[in-house]
This record gives C-alpha cells, structure tokens and sequence, in this order.
DNA sequence: GCGCGCCTCGAACGAATGTTCGCCGCAAGC
DNA sequence: GCTTGCGGCGAACATTCGTTCGAGGCGCGC
C-alpha cells in the first residue's frame, strides 16, 4: 500500500499525468508551479521529494523535466508499437519486416501493451482475411501478432509462405511424415497438403486483436 | 509524402524515437548530440529545425526538452487506459465504475489504442471467466471492453447483472414478449430465461482482446 | 511560552539547455 | 577562379530550470 497523499500532493500528481497526456514531455517545476497556483517553486520542489519519496514519480537529477510517472499504469503494462506489414491469407505476398527502416510512413502500427506480444522480439502484425481460423479465434478483419520465426511445432500457428502459389497464409502446422498439412481451424474448410520445400514458415502466431468496428 | 530527410536528420529522428519509448522525457539538444556522435550543438540544433520544416517534429520554442514526434504513430493511434475492474462471468458483482478515483493502485489497467474504444466514454474493462461466449470469439481469459448502458436492442451482447443470483454474466440479449433470453454463444449452455425486472444491463460489449500467455 | 515538525514563501544561485554567430569545407553552377 | 548554398564546427551568450537558503506561519505537545 502506498503512503497517503497530501492535498497539494494529489493535485501535484494529478496535474503530472494530464500534462503528460497532453504534452509529450514532462513539466518543469515551473509549469507545475503556474498549473497548481503555488507561489514558489521550492514548494514545488518540496512536494516533489515527497512524492518521489512514497514512490509516486522518479526524478532525475541533472536533467531538466526528468520526472517519470512510476505507479501502476506505466510500470505494469508498457507500451509498443507494432508494424502492420500487410493482410494475410488473402493471397499476396507479404513484404518482411523491414527492420529499421523508418521515415516511411506508408506502414500502420498499433500500439499495445507489452503483455500482448512478451518478451518476443522484432513482433510485427499482420491484417487477416478471411475465415479460415475461426475456430481459433481469429476472424476476419482481426490483427494478429507474429514473430519471425523459421520452424514451427507440429500444431502451431503460422504464416507460412506457399512457393508455388506464391502466396501467404495462416494455418496450423502439421508436419506428416513426407507432407507438411496445413490446417485451417475452421471445419467447412480443406486441409492444404504439400511437400515441405514448398512451405517456408514467416512468422508463429502470438496473439490476435479485434479491432472495435 | 513528406520530404526526404539527410542521413544525419535520419539518424536523429531514430535516436528521437528509442529515446522517447525508454525514457519519459525527450532528450536535450545535447543528449541528441552525444547519442549520434556530433560535434555540435549547433549542428544538432539546424538539423532539428530542418526536422521541423519537414513536419517530423514539433519543437516548443521557450521550453527546454520540447520535442514532440508527429509522424503517423503518435496521431493515427492515440492511447487510452482502460480500467480493469474485474471478473465477469464468474459469479462475483462487478464494482461500478468509480469516475476518476486515483492513487488507488488495486485496479489494474490496459492500454490500447484508441480504435479499440472509438468515440466512446467511460469505456472499462472486464476479465473473461469461462468459455460461454467461445462462439462469439470470446475465450476464457479474455478482457472484454464495455461501455456503459441501461439498455440494448436484440441481439447485442452484454453484461447483465441478475438480481435473484446476484451476480453479472455476459451474454447475448434477447427481449422476447414477457420475458428476457439470455443467450450464451456457446451451443452446450442452454440460454437464461428470466423476467425483464429481474436484469440490469450493466454494459454492452466494444471488443475484446486476448493477451498473450 | 517554547520547541518541534510540517509546510510555505521569496529570492538568489548555478547547472542544464537552447540559440546565435563567425568561420570553415565542399560541391555545383557560372 | 569565383560565387553560392548546404552542412558542419566551436565558442559564446541568453534563457530555462532545478536547487538551496533564510525566514516565517501553523498546529501540537510539553
């Protein structure tokens, strides 16, 4: 539990996070002097130790605006933002990730909390077409999260690159023997059998998100 | 499109952008100059304007740290928290949403972006207990937002509040003559019949979102 | 009353930061 | 060869910003 808040500390704290929302940068102690009608800085000062003392906010020394909100919002789930690179299972080719490249603003993102895609790195995202994964979940117009990867277990979800049809799709995985099936989740729908060098898996499924329409 | 940008302008747009997601505050002219190895506030500084004309950033003049990165990320997709408030389907009342209470850490939030909740207000958000919605895409686990209601038109899914049990489920609402239907998208349930005095619409349901495991 | 902790005030100081200015190198165009 | 424009350089300079310090108000216990 953490220690309780004085009235102007409240307001102090109150007044850290609308800045950080509107702004994109943190409020001098000034700004927050003016914003929460304190008469000195010093008292801005002051209650400033002390929120950062309960472990309301970090402050960094020697840097001008460097206060960070700790508390549960940012600490808990951060944010990233990932690249939706294309739609998948609608027949074209997927471009890959284009690691840094940045200044191209052709390329969407969605922004998620971290929990969505943990741990993984270079994740990037994809807009699915179709039904085919329905049973799993994943329905037309969904966004699903992928990481680059090259080798699947049998009954994952993959994006996986068909050579002879020069398209993309996502399914699960199941390697048989001499055949690869790929497996759509979705029982009015064909498994997809071919031979292995045909497939080339892009990315395993990490998780989806419905977009509200 | 927007205009080519130097390797230079490029490389200080990158380091703006990493530098923002670690910390919470932009970097100093100075910041910038020891990331990129130039030799040069000055240099940092016409770059930065350069930037500027060609619409990447927005410097606040008369305050120090005052970059803000426009680009398509930060405008296409702002991001809202959304409060967790609690378990659904599970047997448990739900706590109403308590308008703007902070520094109580126990409620727990997510950050999505704005398109998940378009337009709406007081948007919150619920943990999914059981798989009685599994046809409607809603798994166990899931986190369902939900915007704020007294009434819904057939057909709509909602979190519906029971008197005589006591607790709040989310289900499909059917309004038949005397009586209400509620429906699980799940066909092993069989739906609840029950009088229409007998429920409390709490929410209707925007989307959902399943966090990876 | 007196001391003590908590908070506030106003002013100053100094560090951090943004901005300006003169100078230089280089490539393109004449 | 000369000019012109783009970038870069380094050193001031001006401003913003964080921090400190002495002083004082207010409530509380002694």
């Amino acid at each position: 539990m953490r220690e309780e808040l004085s009235g102007k500390q409240q307001q102090i704290f109150e007044f850290l996070r609308t800045f950080l929302q509107d702004k994109d940068y943190p409020p001098s102690i000034r700004d927050i002097q003016e914003g929460c009608g304190i008469s000195s800085t010093s008292v801005v000062d002051y209650n400033l130790r002390k929120l950062e003392e309960k472990g309301y906010i970090r402050r960094d020394r020697e840097v001008s605006r460097g206060i960070e909100i700790l508390g549960a919002r940012r600490n808990r789930s951060r944010i990233v933002e990932i690249p939706v690179l294309g739609t998948i299972a609608a027949g074209q080719p997927i471009p890959v990730p284009t690691s840094d490249r940045f200044g191209n603003d052709s390329d969407e993102t969605v922004a998620v909390t971290e929990d969505m895609v943990r741990g993984r790195a270079n994740v990037f995202a994809l807009r699915v077409k179709g039904t085919s994964m329905i049973e799993d979940l994943i329905d037309d117009g969904d966004i699903v999260f992928l990481e680059p990867a090259q080798s699947a277990t049998n009954g994952d979800k993959v994006a996986v690159w068909l050579k002879d049809r020069g398209e993309v799709t996502l399914k699960r995985y199941y390697h048989e023997g001499t055949r690869v099936r790929l497996q759509p989740a979705n029982s009015t729908m064909e498994p997809i059998y071919t031979a292995p060098e045909n497939v080339e898996i892009q990315g395993r499924f990490i998780s989806s998100l419905r977009p509200s329409g």
